[in-house]
DNA sequence: CCTTCCATCTGGTATGGACCAGTCACGCCC
DNA sequence: GGGCGTGACTGGTCCATACCAGATGGAAGG
């Protein structure tokens, strides 16, 4: 292997080809954002390729994220990332519209349950106490691109249920509550959308994406929030401002 | 974790049911980290299916972070993440080694250059300043896990490359020029392992990777290094613990 | 006008075959 | 004992084919 530098010719692997020819359509702007793409067996007969092939090539740009697919309808070229401070919580809609897209929130359901011994221990609680769990959908410019699930201690909140979470529950926490948080505890990583996540994002099981967790204390280290969100890889890109300790 | 998420009907998609089997398996502890999965060929036979399905089981669980491959030696399960805080410095031997893991680190070229606009702009120098750039490679228990280019200003560190960088950089800029670290901006992106990045950690084109680009500054705010690093996705976990300013 | 239904298009899954290109362990040779 | 070559093994690429199931849009019917 070489000890110089990057940049590789093309290695006449098909599939890399085909690859690069998309993506070159995409680079030109002759395929714009949300643009459709030919379909695959367009593109098979076009470049003269197997189907297979011509999908390898497509996964290929899917991983980089230039483009994604609706299920049996076609693939299309992947929009912009929107840029996320997780350690920096001003609620989704408003960073979102900030960065000139258009967000939506959907609660896919908003119950009480009990703690188990994971949550038990996050919340100082003993197991079987009463929490509040919100699941969300959140959508960039009509697509579905994270999905979260929100714990919060029911004994900081009684009766939040009777809100409505398709608004900031940053908000309703602050102002109805007087929680306001002053630590956030975050850790991300690289996963595969599969099950449940996979299902609701409309994405194919085994489409990257990337775990955030998220635990929000208040000024007295009380946990105020804790929240597990689920992004689609293509969507998202953290950028974190510290000072170092 | 409670996950009183919908699901969990076996699609009766061969590839899933493949896909979970080995999972059990690894689960199960039947198969552990670093150990060495049966051959495609073997798992074809093994289970019945083609050998397209049991490699699209096989990409799953890769997707995971489960198993990972090395080219034309086969399968491998995964050993677990390591935690990384990019806001805290204090050097990957020293973190990695605090996690009971074997570090190592391989210089892949050091050389002088000259600033380009966009590197010009980091530094706020004039395009065609001198800069220094290092290539690493990092590795975690013999496996490469991570290839990083830092740049750092050479007016701030003059005759740099009269080092070895096979330790820890942060330090030399320390101890022989008093940089030190005030504040961090880090960024973060899922990404496809391509190319260069793909062929110095071994690992096929389209990986799924994590790309980190960290522009650290001391008290006078001057730009002390400008770094991205490419990570296997299924090497690390990101935390990252922050007061809410 | 709206709803319903159906033909068609699209991606999703699965099979099986072929050949290529590194890897790796074994055994030969020096 | 150590270096070297070789051949079996393993994943990597590519092909052709078939059928399934959801998405879609237009035609038919209310």
């Amino acid at each position: 292997m070489t000890n110089t530098a990057p940049d590789q010719r093309s290695d006449g692997l098909h599939y890399i080809d085909m690859r690069d020819r998309v993506a070159g359509r995409i680079a030109s702007g002759e395929l714009k954002p949300t643009d459709k793409l030919p379909s695959e067996r367009q593109l098979q007969e076009e470049m003269g390729l197997a189907r297979g092939t011509v999908r390898e090539g497509l996964f290929q740009l899917e991983a980089e994220g230039l483009i994604y697919r609706r299920d049996r309808s076609g693939w299309y070229v992947s929009p912009p990332p929107v840029v996320y401070d997780p350690t920096r919580w001003e609620g989704f809609i408003s960073y979102v519209e900030a960065q000139g897209r258009v967000p939506a929130t959907e609660t896919m359901s908003a119950e009480t349950i009990v703690a188990d011994p994971l949550l038990a221990e996050v919340f100082g609680r003993r197991a079987g106490a009463p929490l509040y769990m919100i699941r969300r959908r959140r959508h960039v410019d009509g697509r579905a691109v994270l999905v979260e699930q929100i714990v919060v201690d029911a004994a900081l909140t009684p009766d939040l249920l009777r809100f409505s979470f398709d608004q900031s529950l940053t908000e309703i926490l602050k102002s109805a509550y007087g929680l306001s948080v002053a630590r956030n505890v975050v850790s991300m990583q690289p996963c595969a959308l599969t099950g449940y996540e996979a299902e609701v994002l409309g994405a194919k099981s085994g489409l990257p994406g990337l775990a955030v967790q998220r635990t929000s204390y208040d000024a007295q280290g009380r946990v105020v929030e804790f929240d597990r969100e689920h992004w689609r890889h293509d969507a998202v890109r953290i950028s974190v401002d510290t000072r170092v300790r």
